[in-house]
RNA sequence: GCGAAAGUGGCGGAAUUGGCAGACGCGCUGGACUUAGGAUCCAGUAGGUUCACUCCUGUAGGGGUUCGAGUCCCCUCUUUCGCACCA
């Protein structure tokens, strides 16, 4: 017979919302925990992912829950975006409709689960209550400089007027109608978070981060340094600012590359509208499919503009030319071109003729342009650089730049990879940005009292290509709150990502009205203790929360530098070596499982099949080793209940046991501290699972408990009685109705962590290993305390030892304590 | 191409600080039991060798350091992820 899986957990939730354990107070006594898993897009239905990451975060939350803590574990949704709003045109239907059809859908499934989260502090940014603060903080970053526009190029498909995101093109074509996606030029709100690039390198105040999450944000920061050097047009006052990581080339430039994009290209398309090739190459580099265009593969190509600047150094003439391979977005958006000595501009003035100059000789002195195949680019010593001539490399770069610098030709710089934040969206189902156009006043911001300025609900999405906010006349026309002049509102939504990335500071104050949250609560629960997600946020949400963080800290919101001082990144659930998707059609049901096996089997599966931070592969029959072992447990009880309710009144006389018993009393007190250790400072779940199997063993291998004298009852009661407990934050159901089934009245987690006796971890002899040259020979069964000099000696007396000693020479003996003798020998001469 | 991580039985994984490789679970093999179950219990399970004891080999491959290497160093291969002309 199954255990009664279903009767039991429905019996412990009702019984946890009863006595609201996962309510958690503000401002208790007690010292806080605020535990966080990653909120879901409310798709409907909880997948298997979902499933594993609340698991752990369960399992998180319980431990310290045992430890005492006044743990908090909210939950909410991440309801905003472009999934809800297809869902909705897909399904004929309002995202908001569906939105919350999928929420209320999702909340059974999580109800079914059990899991430690307090619903009375549920965010979903959908709703206005919510996004209202979202539009207070896009406000006062504004106030702050933080928030600007500016002109860039977007995807854009003139059939559907609307703006593509780069998964929505596929192949350089509209995903929906299939024509040819056009780069244009819209203007775009910002966050300014380069602001903060510095700040971001720094990671010294979180406590427990992934080194892979923090080198991956490192290198998409990508700090380089190197110096801004102005070149002038020629015949003109014009500057083209450059930036360049290596000023030690700067005598060996020959020519000036710009992107299309550049506002000095632009504006000479402008001048030269029947300059055919300009026009023509331009037209075709821009509108080149993004991630083909940056692709290394990609041919590099461009034209000469006909123009010339020149090198402030040495007033040399450089050609400008128009190429395919520079990038707007990154440091000035225009380079410095040195043939010789980078590998980019070799192959460009290869193709196009341009002479090259060395101006870093090898060491061996032997570079010569007519014999290179490729850029030399290691250092070297300086040459044809005036008087730098003769210098080290390394050290022209620094000699140079101060050169530069006193001359007032430029700057020693620093330049980061990371651009500002665009978090406009040409969409309906998003957070509105709170600004209004004024043709007299300009960009004016809504007053906080008319704050949130709702999403109207009158639009039919799907019905216009373009943003649906532009074909509602009453909302978008409005006047002016500065001079009362008929105005518009701004029909650009926010990045969902901005939503995400304050939430779980409102998790601490979820109901305010006044307030994003008030301080006494944020200074309570904030910082985040433990954070709990995917690795495919390590860049992206996770950078930009913590740059909201920061901003949230310059205005005193918040205290501490970092919103997550720990950090774990879940791995994926795999079926069949691949991740589960709809398409492929290998998807698990979480549901399914629970209806079938329970939330605890479920939980001890995910939890067992390998370290938290790694993938774990789907398996069906290992799914019901961990139903058996949940059973195991259950019979164990069960079926000696009036043995370990009578055993739980005695005390054992630990010299009166039997070595079975003692091996018993050994297995519960070194199981525990294994767990605590696995559990508490590892957190690693899978083998904290495994000492209590081990554990559970050694209890089920006593088969006749009821026969047992009172010393031996007592040690019995022991080790079955801690059970419970170890499995709390794995199984939470089941543990709690065997904790009262052997008598206990409090709930689990009431009882604190389980304690360990070192004294009973004592064992009367140790086992040995003894090695010759590395090789085990044998093993020595000793007291703890044995001298070294005897056990040399023992170990020499091992038949095996003596057999592989045969006809060599001891030359050392190493004693590892309580571990093995090594025995190094060579053979006789 | 650059960067990061990883590679251990038939499978998931364990080995925490350089110290008994394969804990625990799945699967498999043999046996017991029969309220015939998605059961339970017992024994076995890296490969080779041997009746057995023993011995040999073995942590992607090759080298090295060490009394001792899955673990540290060097080279190579493979896989996954991230980034993609970053001046």
């Amino acid at each position: 017979m199954d255990y009664p899986f279903s009767m039991i957990e429905q019996k412990w939730q009702q019984t946890w919302q009863k006595r609201r354990i996962a309510n958690a107070p503000d401002n208790a006594d007690k010292t806080k925990y605020y535990v966080l898993s990653m909120f879901p897009y409310p798709s409907g239905v909880l997948h298997i992912g979902h499933a594993s990451n609340y698991a752990i975060g369960d399992a998180i939350s319980r431990l310290k829950l045992m430890e005492g803590y006044n743990v908090m574990q909210p939950m909410g949704y991440d309801s905003f975006g472009m999934p809800a709003e297809n869902y909705a045109i897909t399904h004929n239907s309002h995202p908001r409709i569906t939105t919350e059809e999928h929420i209320a859908s999702m909340r059974k499934q999580f109800d079914g689960m059990g899991f430690f989260l307090d619903w009375e502090r549920e965010v979903s940014t959908c709703r206005p209550d919510y996004y209202r603060w979202g539009q207070y903080i896009f406000k006062k970053m504004y106030e702050q400089g933080l928030v600007y526009r500016k002109k860039s190029f977007q995807n854009w498909c003139e059939p559907c007027n609307t703006v593509l995101a780069n998964e929505q093109v596929e192949d350089g074509a509209c995903w929906r109608c299939g024509s040819e996606v056009i780069q244009k030029e819209l203007e775009q709100w910002y966050f300014r978070i380069t602001k903060y690039a510095e700040e971001l390198l720094d990671f010294s105040d979180v406590i427990e981060w992934p080194e892979r999450v923090m080198t991956m944000q490192k290198h998409w920061i990508g700090k380089s340094e190197g110096a801004r050097i102005e070149f002038t047009l020629e015949h003109s006052d014009t500057k083209i600012p450059i930036f360049t990581t290596r000023p030690d080339t700067i005598y060996g430039v020959t020519f000036m590359a710009l992107p299309p994009e550049h506002p000095l290209v632009q504006q000479w398309l402008a001048e030269e509208p029947d300059n055919r090739e300009l026009q023509d190459f331009c037209k075709k580099v821009i509108n080149e499919d993004k991630v083909l265009r940056q692709s290394a593969e990609t041919e590099k190509e461009g034209v000469f503009s006909g123009r010339y600047c020149v090198n402030p150094l040495n007033g040399a003439q450089v050609q400008i030319w128009i190429t395919n391979y520079v990038l707007m977005d990154y440091g000035t958006g225009a380079v410095m071109a040195v043939p010789a000595h980078d590998q980019r501009d070799f192959d460009f003035s290869k193709k196009y003729d341009i002479p090259m100059k060395i101006v870093i000789q090898n060491p061996a002195g032997n570079l010569d342009i007519s014999t290179m195949s490729e850029a030399y680019i290691e250092p070297g010593i300086m040459a044809a650089s005036a008087h730098f001539d003769g210098m080290p490399s390394d050290a022209a770069k620094s000699a140079i730049t101060e050169w530069i610098a006193k001359n007032g030709w430029g700057e020693k710089t620093v330049t980061y990879r990371l651009r500002d934040w665009g978090i406009s969206r040409q969409r309906y189902w998003g957070n509105p940005i709170p600004i209004i156009h004024c043709p007299k006043c300009g960009i004016v911001l809504v007053p906080d009292e008319d704050l949130p300025v709702l999403l109207p609900d009158n639009v039919q999405v799907g019905k216009t290509t373009s943003n649906p906010l532009l074909s509602v006349p009453e909302w978008l026309n409005v006047t002016c709150p500065q001079c009362g002049a008929d105005a518009t509102r701004e029909t650009d939504t926010m990045d969902t990502f901005v939503d995400s990335s304050w939430y779980y500071a409102r998790y601490a104050d979820a109901h305010n009205t006044a307030l994003p949250f008030d301080q006494d609560k944020s200074d309570y629960w904030l910082p985040v203790d433990q954070y709990i997600g995917g690795i495919e946020h390590a860049c992206m949400h996770l950078l930009y929360a913590r740059f909201i963080y920061k901003f949230m800290r310059d205005l005193g919101w918040v205290k501490g530098n970092e919103p997550f001082l720990r950090l774990l990144t879940q791995g994926m659930v795999l079926k069949d070596g691949a991740k589960m998707s709809k398409s492929k059609g290998n998807t698990v049901d979480p549901q399914y499982i629970v209806d079938r096996f329970g939330s605890d089997t479920l939980r001890v599966y995910l939890l067992f099949a390998s370290p938290p931070e790694k993938d774990v592969e789907w398996n069906d029959e290992a799914l019901m080793g961990s139903f058996r072992f949940l059973n195991r447990i259950y019979r164990l009880i069960d079926g000696n209940l009036d043995a370990i309710k009578k055993g739980m009144q005695f005390e054992a006389d630990v010299a009166k046991l039997s070595p079975e018993m003692k091996q018993l009393l050994f297995s519960s007190h070194y199981c525990t501290k294994k767990w605590r250790e696995d559990s508490l400072q590892r957190m690693q779940y899978n083998t904290a699972i495994a000492a209590i199997m081990e554990h559970l063993n050694h209890c089920i291998a006593i088969k006749d408990a009821a026969n047992l004298d009172d010393d031996a009852l007592a040690v019995y009661a022991e080790a079955c009685g801690i059970i419970p407990q170890l499995l709390y934050p794995f199984a939470p159901h089941i543990a709690e109705e065997l904790w009262q089934m052997i008598g206990c009245e409090s709930l689990l987690h009431e009882s604190g962590l389980p304690g360990y006796e070192e004294k009973y971890l004592l064992q009367d002899t140790i086992t040995l290993v003894v090695q010759v040259n590395g090789k085990i020979r044998g093993k020595l069964e000793v007291a703890p305390d044995t001298a070294h000099d005897l056990l040399q000696e023992e170990a020499m007396k091992i038949e095996n030892v003596q057999r592989a000693l045969d006809g060599f020479e001891v030359v050392k003996v190493i004693v590892v304590p309580g571990k093995m003798i090594s025995i190094a020998a060579k053979p006789k001469k």
